[in-house]
RNA sequence: GGCAUCGUGGCCGAGUGGCUAGGCAGAGCUCUGCAAAAGCUUGUACAGCAGUUCGAAUCUGCUCGAUGCCUCCA
């Protein structure tokens, strides 16, 4: 279904600075490249988060029906630890700390990605290629690069020469950023450079001996530098010039501003239309960070074990925590907000687990069709999933009153109603129900509660009241819930 | 120091020139054997100061505060 032709879908485009209309490049097809993880340690929940935006806009470009290659690169080589004189390579760096092949930490890190994205229900991108994978295709870029007199070599290493690009483009057009700026606020702090200007940056890098990660090129064994990877590979796949490229915040300078450079240097042509950047998720009100230790790692939420959660949270709350806010905000993450999302949450699943057993009438209370519009339209307004969410939540309301007999529906509605939740709710959120991203015991557990349930009812119409509370109040400490409605008693599990 | 973003009620978090955000928490009511759940009703708000305007939380300026980037980081 091509949903897109009837709807309008405006996004903020970061290098514009402010929302357009989107219009891909060819009708019906997006070509979107996403800044993936480093991956030379465990990914926290700050590095989720970006991902996680970006999931949820790939979902949504599916469901509007537009055929998207989506390529999140895993960036397993290259980039400098220090000063990009320093040369030296952060996974061979973590390697030698841990006296293993700098491809073993590689592969142990890129396990524990795709399995904590996948306890998040992430959908897979359609391309998940490897720096180390495209050396041959960046040589060939830095060599364009040289050949167009935007590149220098120095002892076997290359650089890019920015303010020579700077005469006939425009570097700092993504970040707001004058070079003359930059030169005059530059310190000369690090002498003994090889690069004729602080701005310039690597394109190839010479591998000292000691370096195990190491590549043969033009100009010495080497390895490629650290903004190189995403032109590439971009390029590869995508052309010249693609829809949309996204990347956490923080990328956007320098590493996107240099992309951009690399890209028109080498193609003479703008590569992005669209850029989107997703904002930080802070704790204690500040940027989540690998080296700084301020971070909390995914499986400290699904456990609790971490001293500021007071429980553990399923992946699927988390993500939903993350949903209510817009993916240009930034999120502070604290325990009360997790458990006021998580009761929310819960709430939302109830009514679309309630929904499927609600009465029909002859008339419905709510329009659904101006309803499933108002959900659309706050997607269509640059992916605010918090707006779609508080629509969803009007559904609740609805659902329940009409589970109260306040309310009707009709059959037709009702179908509608389903359908549309459990769209937006599951397809393009990405959330999953309750118990689906438990341990598969969940159906004996129902079973077994639906008995106390009975024996609860049982004592309750002999009014041994001291039984059915007793069975009440010990599933309760036990975190059952039982819920007494008009058609019997229901139950969830926190 | 430079560039940029932000400052919303008890907490989280949308919105953006006039019209309900939403969730969580609080209060009252309905329901209930009592509760919980659910429903209904309900209070506290747009950092400060000045300006533009018939009207600003929303635009402009300034002040204060916070954050991000400027060095690897989603």
């Amino acid at each position: 279904m091509q949903i897109y032709k009837n709807q309008t879908l405006k996004i903020y485009n970061s290098i514009a600075g402010k929302k357009e209309v989107f219009k891909p490049i060819n009708e019906g097809h997006i070509g979107m490249y996403v800044c993936g993880p480093t991956v030379y340690s465990n990914v926290h929940l700050g590095n989720c988060r970006t991902f996680m935006s970006f999931d949820m806009i790939f979902r949504y470009f599916k469901h509007l029906g537009y055929k998207v290659r989506y390529v999140r690169n895993i960036t397993d080589a290259g980039h400098l630890v220090d000063d990009a004189d320093e040369g030296e390579d952060k996974i061979a760096k973590k390697a030698l700390l841990e006296q293993i092949e700098p491809m073993e930490v590689v592969q142990r890190y890129t396990v524990d990605f795709h399995n904590t994205l996948q306890k998040f229900n992430f959908l897979p991108p359609s391309i998940e290629p490897t720096a180390t994978g495209h050396i041959i295709e960046q040589i060939e870029i830095i060599k364009e690069i040289i050949e167009k007199g935007f590149a220098y070599e120095v002892n076997g290493s290359v650089y890019f020469d920015v303010v020579t690009f700077n005469k006939t483009n425009n570097y700092g057009k993504l970040s707001g950023r004058k070079l003359e700026d930059m030169i005059a606020n530059t310190r000369e702090l690090s002498a003994q450079s090889d690069k004729k200007n602080p701005q310039d940056f690597a394109l190839w890098k010479k591998a000292e001996p000691e370096h195990i990660m190491r590549w043969p090129s033009p100009w010495g064994d080497g390895f490629p530098g650290w903004h190189l990877e995403c032109t590439a590979m971009s390029t590869k796949y995508l052309g010249k010039t693609f829809d949309i490229h996204g990347g956490g915040m923080d990328l956007k300078f320098p590493h996107h501003e240099c992309e951009i450079a690399q890209a028109e240097a080498s193609n003479g042509v703008s590569p992005v239309n669209y850029w989107l950047h997703a904002n930080m998720l802070t704790l204690n009100g500040k940027k989540m960070s690998k080296s700084t230790g301020n971070n909390i790692y995914p499986n400290e939420m699904f456990t609790g074990e971490n001293p500021i959660l007071s429980k553990p949270f399923s992946p699927s709350a988390v993500r939903f925590f993350m949903m209510q806010a817009h993916y240009t905000s930034i999120l502070d993450l604290s325990n009360d907000a997790l458990l006021a999302s998580e009761k929310g949450y819960l709430k939302l699943m109830e009514a679309i687990t309630n929904l499927k057993g609600l009465p029909t009438g002859s008339s419905s209370n709510l329009n659904v069709d101006a309803w499933k519009q108002k959900c659309y339209d706050a997607m269509n307004d640059d992916f605010n999933s918090p707006i779609l969410i508080a629509h969803l939540f009007e559904a609740v309301k609805h659902i329940n009153l009409i589970k109260d007999g306040k309310e009707s529906i009709t059959a037709n509605d009702k179908t509608i109603l389903e359908e549309t939740l459990n769209t937006f709710v599951f397809e393009i959120l990405g959330l999953t129900g309750v118990n689906e991203d438990g341990n598969g015991n969940s159906k004996k557990l129902e079973e077994v509660v639906n008995l106390l349930i009975q024996l609860r009812n049982d004592a309750r119409s002999n009014k041994d009241f001291a039984l059915s509370d007793q069975i009440r109040d010990q599933l309760l400490a036990m975190g059952i819930q039982l819920k007494d409605g008009k058609d019997g008693t229901t139950f969830n599990v926190s």
